[in-house]
RNA sequence: GCCGACUUAGCUCAGUGGUAGAGCACUCGCUUCACACGCGAUAGGUCAGAAGUUCAAAUCUUCUAGUCGGCACCA
């Protein structure tokens, strides 16, 4: 068979991914088994407008990796996948083309006619994030793909909406929301972030108070107050004054009344515990319709709230004729202009604070009265903190620190505002007649019919996102509300098993999912959440687009194909952040070259036609016996030992979420065990065309690919298909009837009878005598071209084993000839070494360089002496002699014997150096 | 302000009580018939600092320093 010299993987993703997904892989369907355990995952849903970038390859990857590992244990698997409409970005991406292309604003073309723009963009553009996340090899089922606006998803958001409305934990009303004056629409408290502001001013304003008779002395020829504020422009919505009750500064103005500058309106002055008296004046403004804070004191004390800013940030009618329109950036500075103007600007200190901006565009959010709809948190809290309580679900990975700041976040969360002023998203289903009068229904029929009106008008905003994705596990499995019947899937596939995201979204997504799946389903949506780190640049940084420091994962891809990049990306550890290198995927990409070649190695000297028997499982599968005409040498015991340790190790770490730790142990076992020590010692009766040898060590290879498969799937496919003799009867019972593919047959789960410890320690001596030897080459500076005599000293069990495999050693060590014997017999001009078991000499005349030698030895011995002393130090110390297990003692005192022994050789052939 | 994480070889990172590890980079040698995306052999770390617990600490506790993150407040 002619197999290309390095490994293509462009061609190997080309060749399998569509023959996956037309095969009905991916599908549950594939499996045949009526009693197979379910196993699902529902991917998180990217954002229609997105592109794919490196959190999501890191998320996918795992999932995938989790679901291809339970596919081949035979479970039902579904992984599913949808995506997400984005409310904003969407809305925010056709408004721009919709301004380039045709000059228009949504409002120029109405409502419906702008929906109908955004499906036409959705249909041409939005399946570029599906189509890259095709690239990655990821298993999820297309064939159940979902989008957050579809119909089936509508209604159960619309469902949703209308109970938690009869149950009267959706409510609407009025007050200070985050706005957005950009975006011009409400957001949440989680889609707000506090960022440092560049030169934040305190500015010290004094306000003249009307008819005082108190005694304060008047510096500037009247009595006032003075207040510190950094939003100046907001005193024209101010509706009172406050002051600390216990503050004796003021004490005696309680009640009185202040002529509020460039208004003509009085305020009073008022008490309120609010009020630090250390910060600032101790007097504080106090304007409830543009402060959080504020409303609250204004609704104890019942002010006025005075709304002075439209949507979009510029000064309403309430602000006063000269400032009318103006933006509030330019209203500060006038306010401040006719303050000092009229004496009244005490002074401007710098002060250090930080300012709620828009997540999406960075404008600074407006905190606005407002009404809107309203998600009240209380109860749906409960559920979640109860399920935490009680059962510890869902149980995060790593669990520190996210069950702890889940937990804390729950225990302090506020109601959740979910209309936003958008048309993109799902409308909210409540309608209302000609006086305002309010009908929630899951259609304007329903409403009418409910209400006994017709011609109602319904609520011109829509939900925010995360309403719809907090409903994702189970709308994406048929639940829209129907209770009579349980949809077959939801039946099938809930609650999925685990959940996989970034730790930004425990409280956007997770959180909801957790309260929505209790309340509606009753069930937990996951029982674990696997949180991944982030993905960082090469310098540590986060990637952002604002910084172009991103790595494109489609660019990684191209230039080291995608198995390489999953390698890269299980590699991390789990919930670690990490820098990116490109170094890494490189090794990654040299670790599936070397699979590669170790596969052309193995199939070098075997023709189709000579490989057409079912291949030995070197007792894999059964515990059965080496194959007939073939020696249970120790190469293959110790190899079916490492492989089946290894396979119990790599089950065990992905059952614990450690996909780093199965990276790990799988390239060691490819590189070091199998290509470095197997093959090596194989190599002389696999290029003798021996049949029964290339049988094993193919046996072997496909049981490691199966293996490897989770992680690199073209890679491993591509060699599995090339493998003589491999076919569905490999695959798992419940895929019998599949056409052949790696990704359905059986995943070894390692079987710990057939790990050979006696193997093992064989095997530690050969190789320690091989690397002895060439030690000893590489620093006596003999060339590899030399061939020399290794003389090999030890114990009559040992030497068997070095006599079965000498021509082994001849290979490996470059040597020409092996004599063993109870003790050494070698001239003085040999280089000499040692392992636990055995003495190694070899005899160099005219080749030894004596000052050398006598390096390299001390070398030895010193490196023996240090822990020698160390062992020595900890057996003299009675404490420990009497209070370590004393299975530890005896093993610490076994390795100092044995280091005497051979410091002992050591100084001994030293000596006899002269 | 509160909570948390991290600090291990030149670089990027594993390693939760018992002899400090990997990949890359570095040094030396190699056209050894699978692979130079390779092979072989070295070198490189008082595990951020200090104190404590323990027979035993990279690992547990406390403090300090630095880096990063989350939450809250901010008139």
């Amino acid at each position: 068979m002619e197999i290309p010299k390095a490994y293509d993987p462009k061609q190997a993703e080309e060749n399998h991914y569509q023959r996956w997904e037309a095969s009905g892989f991916f599908t549950p369907e594939i499996n045949q088994d009526p009693n197979a355990e379910k196993y699902s995952i529902v991917i998180p849903p990217p954002n229609v407008t997105g592109s794919l970038h490196m959190g999501h390859a890191l998320q996918h990857t795992i999932m995938d990796v989790l679901t291809r590992w339970k596919r081949m244990q035979g479970y039902r698997t579904l992984f599913l996948v949808g995506v997400d409409h984005a409310g904003i970005s969407t809305q925010l991406m056709v408004t721009r083309q919709l301004k380039k292309e045709e000059h228009k604003t949504p409002q120029d073309i109405g409502r419906e006619a702008f929906t109908e723009k955004v499906w036409q963009w959705k249909d041409k553009y939005g399946g570029e994030i599906t189509r890259q996340m095709r690239r990655e090899g990821i298993s999820v089922d297309w064939s159940r793909e979902r989008f957050t606006m579809e119909e089936s998803l509508s209604a159960a958001v619309r469902e949703v909406f209308v109970r938690l409305y009869d149950e009267g934990w959706i409510y609407r009303g009025t007050r200070i929301v985050n706005w957005c004056p950009k975006d011009k629409t409400v957001l949440s408290d989680l889609e707000v972030k506090e960022e440092k502001a560049k030169d934040g001013k305190l500015y010290y304003l004094q306000y003249p108070v009307v008819s005082s008779n108190g005694k304060r002395p008047v510096e500037s020829g009247f009595q006032h107050i003075t207040v510190a504020t950094t939003r100046p422009e907001t005193m024209l919505g101010d509706t009172a004054v406050a002051v600390n009750p216990d503050d004796d500064r003021y004490k005696y103005l309680i009640g009185k009344k202040i002529a509020l500058p460039l208004t003509n309106r009085e305020i009073p002055i008022i008490a309120d515990e609010y009020v630090e008296s250390e910060f600032g004046t101790g007097a504080v403004k106090i304007t409830p319709a543009h402060d959080p804070n504020d409303w609250e004191v204004g609704d104890r004390h019942g002010l006025e709230k005075l709304v002075i800013m439209n949507d979009d940030a510029t000064m309403n009618a309430a602000a006063g004729e000269e400032f009318v329109g103006l933006d509030r950036y330019e209203a500060r500075s006038k306010v401040i202009e006719r303050f000092e103007e009229l004496g009244l600007l005490e002074k401007i200190v710098d002060h250090e604070m930080t300012l709620p901006h828009c997540e999406r565009c960075k404008t600074v959010i407006e905190p606005l009265l407002s009404l809107q709809w309203f998600v009240r948190m209380d109860e749906m809290r409960d559920l979640a903190l109860e399920l935490m309580e009680k059962q510890g679900l869902p149980r995060f990975f790593p669990e520190v620190p996210h069950r702890k700041v889940y937990t804390a976040w729950l225990e302090n969360l506020k109601d959740w505002t979910i209309s936003r002023q958008l048309w993109w998203g799902h409308q909210i289903p409540a309608w209302y007649d000609s006086d305002g009068n309010v009908t929630v229904a899951r259609s304007r029929e329903e409403a009418e019919e409910k209400s006994g009106i017709t011609g109602l008008t319904q609520d011109a905003d829509v939900l925010d996102t995360w309403f719809s994705s907090a409903l994702w596990p189970f709308s994406t499995l048929g639940w829209s509300g129907e209770t009579d019947e349980t949809p077959p899937d939801l039946q099938a596939f809930y609650p999925t098993d685990v959940l996989v995201t970034g730790r930004d979204i425990i409280f956007l997504w997770v959180s909801r999912m957790v309260m929505t799946g209790m309340k509606f389903i009753g069930k937990k949506p996951f029982d674990d959440v696997v949180i991944t780190g982030t993905v960082l640049d090469k310098n540590g940084q986060r990637m952002s687009k604002t910084k172009a420091n991103g790595v494109d994962p489609l660019d990684v891809f191209e230039k080291f194909g995608v198995d390489a990049t999953r390698m890269t990306l299980a590699g991390s550890a789990t919930g670690a952040d990490f820098a990116w290198r490109d170094e890494k995927v490189e090794s990654y990409r040299n670790f599936a070259n070397k699979i590669w070649n170790a596969m052309r190695f193995c199939l070098l000297n075997v023709g189709n036609e000579r490989l057409e028997f079912p291949l030995q499982r070197a007792g894999l599968d059964n515990g059965a016996p080496p194959p007939e005409g073939g020696t249970p040498n120790l190469a293959d015991r110790w190899i079916t030992s490492r492989l089946n340790k290894t396979a119990i190790d790599v089950n065990r770490a992905l059952a614990k979420y450690e996909f780093h730790t199965a990276v790990s142990l799988l390239y060691h076992f490819f590189w070091d065990d199998f290509c470095d020590w197997y093959i090596e010692l194989k190599k002389d009766e696999i290029n003798a065309g021996d049949i029964a040898a290339s049988s094993n060590i193919l046996s072997i290879l496909e049981q490691a690919l199966r293996l490897l498969h989770p992680f690199m799937p073209y890679l491993t496919e591509e060699l599995w298909q090339k493998l003589p003799g491999t076919g569905s009867g490999f695959h798992n019972a419940a895929y019998k009837d599949a056409d052949a593919t790696i990704m359905l047959a059986d995943f070894p789960l390692g079987d710990a009878a057939l790990i050979d410890e006696a193997a093992e320690a064989e095997m530690a001596s050969l190789i320690g005598v091989i690397s002895k030897v060439r030690n000893i080459r590489s620093e006596m500076n003999i060339s590899p071209a030399v061939r020399f005599t290794v003389h090999i000293a030890g114990g009559a069990e040992i030497r068997a084993v070095f006599a079965a495999n000498e021509a082994q050693i001849l290979k490996l060590a470059r040597a020409d000839k092996i004599v063993l014997g109870e003790s050494l017999d070698v001239p003085k001009a040999s280089a000499k070494a040692v392992i636990a078991n055995a003495e190694i000499a070899v005899p160099l005349e005219g080749l030894i360089d004596f000052d050398k030698e006598r390096e390299r030895l001390n070398n030895q011995i010193t490196k023996l002496d240090t822990e020698h002393e160390r062992l020595n130090g900890q057996l003299s110390n009675a404490d420990f002699v009497q209070k370590a297990p004393p299975e530890k003692v005896e093993a610490l005192r076994e390795r100092k014997t044995e280091i005497e022994q051979q410091v002992k050789t050591l100084n001994h052939n030293l000596e006899a150096l002269g």
